[in-house]
DNA sequence: GTGCATGCAAAACCTTTGCACCCCG
DNA sequence: CGGGGTGCAAAGGTTTTGCATGCAC
């Protein structure tokens, strides 16, 4: 299906860029309502799911809620079991992560990260 | 807290064991039924909060909603993303995610693991 | 003008929790 | 017998959806 251009999209995905955080759709829904109060939370949701189609977003489901991050360059995540923060590592250029899976038959690896269990600096 | 003994949660562990897959709460729920008719969700969902606890089941937060798995071996996990399957992957011996991670500052690394998305065999 | 996008609210859905009763230790 | 465990049902919280209206194209 194509996508019509619509300001609401075009805020939500600016104003995730910019905080350059992993947040919640309620978080995000809240950011957003500064520059336009109107916007509804369904709407949020919605362009959520149509940038995330896009790949202009990654929604991410490692906690109960769902977080989404708007990071196109290939990183990992480090989360605190402590704390529950959610950091993002940018590991070497030399490093891929998908070479780590040269070993797997039968399925067609496509992207691959990895993620860390453990503890903060804060922690 | 000191856990008791329950019949419950020793068939939940057993089921999901014996099914070597991973399982949503309500999948569980289902298999258990047919030994413990009586058996109710919420104890299920209790129960494999304990088991969790306790590390003799996984708890994955992989997809919008949680699935559990009895697979104490350290893996990975491959995503199709045609048909969602999840399959384990098991590393040879002398490779150690971890390791990939050794260029980590500030932050502690107890377990990683690699989540791959891609297309599985038979899509 | 056509049909996707929106705002609102209700619904759907997964998961947790309160409570009275049960039973392990 | 004390206190965790259970079944049931209700509540909680997140995400989706239906609908009338608005607006991009």
């Amino acid at each position: 299906m194509k996508y019509r251009y619509s300001p609401q999209r075009d805020l939500i995905y600016k104003k995730l860029k910019e905080s350059k955080k992993h947040l919640t759709a309620e978080e995000i829904h809240k950011l957003v309502k500064k520059n336009d109060p109107q916007i509804g939370l369904g709407t949020v949701y919605r362009n959520l799911g149509i940038l995330a189609d896009q790949g202009m977003v990654q929604k991410l489901t490692l906690t109960d809620k769902a977080l989404y991050e708007a990071d196109d360059r290939p990183h990992h995540h480090l989360i605190c079991k402590h704390c529950g923060s959610i950091k993002n590592v940018y590991a070497p250029a030399n490093f891929k992560c998908v070479k780590c899976l040269e070993f797997v038959r039968d399925f067609k690896v496509d992207q691959a990260y990895i993620n860390a269990y453990g503890r903060c600096s804060k922690c």
